[in-house]
DNA sequence: TATTGTTATACTCTATAACTATA
DNA sequence: TATAGTTATAGAGTATAACAATA
């Protein structure tokens, strides 16, 4: 886990690529690991996949609801697959196509009561199993690893899109 | 980022609770993003998916090659996945299947010449990337990223199916 | 009978591009 | 013309289950 650090400039490099690579890959297996179990308990408790759980995530937090094109920037796919997602989640009674009047091409998505009262018991099921992952951390733990990931994250190079002011706070 | 903790229990673990949440919606998003970034430059860059790659990482590794049930639990995919992902990279002459002569309904996948030269620009341009974008972090950093992770992943509940010995050290 | 690998099938998610209807 | 959303299509990855060949 500390290796002696060679001296030679070269040498550093190497050990850091391969430091930079282990990091990566224990990063990647941790988060498939983790995504993949809830996404399994998702599917075996509630019938339901992480992207329409997700979709539904994003309502909750906007009660007006949000257009698909919103939907599509916040999720980051395309306009084409939120109408698959929404009308999956549509056909459920989860999630309802509520028309503007402003504007008659576009829709608002909102949850429906059902959809709602679903939701909850989701999010509080997921919110459980999501601690119950972490219990390996304690609370400083999880703090710091909280504070690196995001130095890490806002240190990525942004990709060539900062077309549509993705929504991505965390 | 710090915030002061709450003294009553429940409270206290309300406020567990979104810490977690907050720390995993972070190590997903910033694994993602990592992952696209990579997944998009060895498309664009030497034409093969993530999953490819990953199998002919398995096989770098191992010389000797491997048989289509040890790519299958190491890469924790099923055995008809295997077939494919196989049956493309031998398309392109990049794997190639090799009887074994004690157990016919066997085979063994090594890499071709082809592949091994293939594979190693792609590897070597892989390690690069990795290192740029993990370079948000320096050496300290990334070893206390790392120390933190290998808790994080040894403290996940080992799920029901320890059957296959699943190969995964990372 | 059990095991190795393949084939067949189906489902989800994804992107691209053509299309409709409004603006 | 431009924009919002849909539809059509295609491709990748995944799982399940039936199957063939061999042990």
């Amino acid at each position: 886990m500390s290796e002696a650090l060679p001296l030679d400039l070269e040498n550093r490099l190497q050990a850091d690529d391969h430091t930079s690579l282990r990091l990566w890959l224990r990063l990647l297996s941790t988060s498939i690991r983790i995504e993949d179990t809830i996404r399994q308990r998702l599917r075996e408790g509630f019938g339901i996949t992480l992207p329409r759980f997700d979709l539904m995530a994003q309502l909750e937090r906007e009660p007006e609801g949000l257009t698909m094109g919103e939907l599509s920037r916040r999720m980051m796919v395309t306009g084409g697959n939120v109408t698959t997602i929404v009308d999956q989640l549509t056909k459920e009674d989860l999630v309802q196509r509520v028309t503007l009047p402003e504007d008659r091409r576009s829709y608002r998505v909102t949850m429906t009561p059902v959809g709602r009262a679903a939701f909850a018991g989701m999010a509080r099921a997921h919110e459980q199993w999501v601690k119950d992952l972490m219990a390996g951390l304690d609370e400083h733990q999880q703090h710091q690893l909280h504070h690196l990931l995001g130095v890490l994250k806002h240190g990525l190079v942004t990709p060539i899109s900062t077309q549509g002011q993705t929504h991505d706070p965390d």
